[in-house]
DNA sequence: TAGATTGTTAATCGATTAACAATC
DNA sequence: TAGATTGTTAATCGATTAACAATC
């Protein structure tokens, strides 16, 4: 597992600053300030510009950041000017949709197929894409190099399904499930709960 | 907007204690600990005292929190004891997935209806539950008394479709498009960006 | 009783914010 | 030049962690 450069933080705020950014380079924009950024996003400029900075930009004083650079800049620091084949583990409704998300497409995450226990799902066509049996998954992700596994499936066969994950070789496992998984030291877990956010906005309301 | 009494990170942990005292629970524990709970989840059982103390339970020294009151306390704390009237608007894939998501159901939110400017998609049962013209909104949603707004419109529709939610009268957005939305000072976003998430996986692969 | 666990008070750590010189 | 913006260094703020008395 990497040590990554920045503070989580700041690495969760990079894709709304890079949003921002390609859409003023689709405006024709050629350069773009920290404080463009900060109003857009309703935060502080000093924040967005330490942000930026762990990226290795480098911005010009009463200018701003030249726009093509930065989208370079951040896109390089997160490694999405490269492609990142993926699978789903789980095709219920969740991992169907994940499948879909543009959000993926648009920033390197191939997603090349999907697996599930569930004999009904196989063969499916989701998003134009194969789903496979649990068994095919070791010989389909060594033969495509698949190096993040996003686990979908229900959270009573999350670590078992997590213990095939890493079985295949798979460094990264994306968890959407709500439990803790156990797995070796130099497999990295990204947990993504969305009852956390349900949480907060719970207790704002 | 209500003030949290907790801070953002503990609430976003709450969820993960609570499932695993429920679990407890369905094994006929009586108490449960801090340390165990902070075991399974591979945190300080420092940390799980101090969130747990934000919901009011008090605990046995030597023993523990008693299962039954800790889990009330956690669901009375995050208003997850109380049914959450609630729409998805945006029934794409992502939409879609929402609306038959248990964690959600589970935890008192009470999805009622899908909202879509796409005529193809009105009147699908999706889930077993409606999916109407944006012209319905505004009468559904007070009729229904909905309380939060999950907004999955493709990010250039967002703006217009937050406009329309804050029409209605709704005071709560679940946000899952990657732009900030303008909205009055009464109404609460909570934004879910699923890029973020992919960006710190992509640092740590 | 002895030992484990709670809850409180204090210390540490890290992220955010402020101040300001440098620069175009 | 004057003024806006960057990048650096320092201050603040808040969350996490540590220490420890209280308790069953």
């Amino acid at each position: 597992m990497n040590q990554p450069k920045a503070s989580l933080p700041t690495i969760r705020r990079l894709p709304s600053y890079l949003h921002i950014i390609r859409q003023a380079h689709n405006a024709g924009e050629p350069v773009i300030s920290a404080t463009t950024i900060a109003n857009e996003l309703d935060l502080e400029p000093i924040q967005v510009r330490k942000d930026l900075a762990v990226t290795g930009i480098i911005g010009k004083p009463r200018v701003g950041y030249n726009v093509e650079e930065l989208i370079q800049a951040i896109e390089s620091f997160l490694h999405w000017d490269a492609p990142h084949p993926s699978i789903i583990v789980g095709a219920g409704n969740l991992g169907q949709a994940l499948m879909g998300y543009q959000g993926f497409s648009d920033n390197g995450m191939d997603i090349k197929a999907a697996f599930d226990i569930n004999p009904e799902k196989l063969g499916d066509n989701c998003h134009g894409k194969p789903v496979f049996s649990m068994e095919e998954m070791e010989s389909f992700c060594r033969r495509e190099k698949i190096e993040i596994a996003v686990l979908c499936v229900p959270w009573e066969a999350a670590q078992a399904a997590a213990d095939r994950i890493v079985q295949v070789g798979i460094k990264a496992i994306w968890n959407f499930t709500n439990i803790r998984l156990k797995v070796p030291e130099d497999v990295t877990v990204q947990k993504e709960d969305l009852t956390s956010g349900y949480a907060i906005i719970s207790v704002l309301i």
